[in-house]
DNA sequence: TGTTTGTTATATTACATGTATAACATAGGA
DNA sequence: TCCTATGTTATACATGTAATATAACAAACA
C-alpha cells in the first residue's frame, strides 16, 4: 500500500486515509487477512499525529473492511466483505444525486455521466492510478 | 422550487441549499432567468439564518449559476450554463471515485454501479423525487 | 524486563458552521 | 421626499470538527 496525503487538500486528512485504504481493498491490492501498518508506525511515516490514522482504522473497522485487535494488529477483513446494505444503497445514491445534479446542469449527458462512473470504477479495479 | 431542510443532518444547511438548487435547474423546475426569493424571505421561510442563505446564493453565484444583482434580485443565470470544464471533470471523477471504491469493496458490480449512477440522473432529470 | 500494540484521556490550536445584530448603499414605490 | 426591501459587509458569539501534543494504561511478546 502507497498512501500519499494531500496536506493542503480540504478533504480531511483521515478521509483521504481511508479513501486510499477502501480503494486499495477493492483493486485487490490489500487482500482479506493483509496486515496494515500499526498505528504509530503509519503515523510516523506519513509524518501525521497518531490520533489521526486511529481515527480511519475505526471508521474502517465500524463499517467492518478491517479488523484491530491487540493481538493481530491491524488487518484486512478476513470473513468476507460486508455487502450492500439498504442503508448503504441509500447513502450512495444521496451521494450520487449530488454529483448526478451538477453534472446534469452543466450539459453533461445520461450515457456520459454513466459511462464517467463506468469508467472510474474500472480505473479502481484495474489498479490503476486513474490519471 | 419547494426546499426542504434536514436540520439534523450532517449535511450542512448550505449545502442542502446548494443542492436542491441545483437539482432545480437540473430538472428543469427552474428555468434561466427564473426568480428565486430574497436572501432575507428565504431565510426567514426556512426559519435559519440571513447568511446560511447568502453562502449559498454566493456559491452558486461563483460557480455561475446564479446572477446576483442589487437591481434584479436573484435569478437563475439567464445567459447558458457554464459547461463541462477540466476542473469540473476532475472533482467529478474524484468524488466518483471514492463512491465506486466504495462499491466495489462490498461486492456492488461495474454494471450495477453504472446502472445506479444512470438512474439517479433520470430521477434528477424527470423531475422525480427519487423515492 | 523492556518494547510494541491498541486504547483512552486531556488539552490546545485552528477552522467551519450557524446564529445574532448592526450598519451601509442602492433601487423602487408611495 | 420618505419608506422599504434589496444585496453587501462587518463584528461577535457558540458550537462542533480536524489535527496536534502529551500522557498514561493494559495486553501481548521477545
Amino acid at each position: 500500500m502507497f498512501i500519499e496525503l494531500d496536506l493542503q487538500s480540504e478533504t480531511p486528512i483521515y478521509t483521504q486515509l481511508v479513501d486510499q485504504i477502501v480503494e486499495g481493498i477493492a483493486s485487490g491490492a490489500l487482500q482479506p487477512g493483509d496486515p496494515l501498518p500499526s498505528i504509530r508506525s503509519l503515523a510516523e511515516d506519513l509524518g501525521i499525529n497518531l490520533h489521526t490514522v486511529n481515527k480511519a482504522y475505526n471508521l474502517l473497522k465500524q463499517e467492518g473492511l478491517l479488523q484491530v485487535h491487540r493481538k493481530t494488529g491491524v488487518i484486512v477483513q478476513p470473513g468476507g466483505m460486508p455487502g450492500v446494505t439498504e442503508a448503504f444503497e441509500e447513502k450512495l445514491r444521496r451521494q450520487l444525486r449530488s454529483l448526478a445534479a451538477a453534472a446534469a446542469v452543466r450539459g453533461m449527458g445520461e450515457e456520459v455521466f454513466a459511462q464517467e462512473s463506468r469508467s472510474v470504477y474500472r480505473d479502481i479495479i484495474t489498479n490503476r492510478g486513474g490519471e
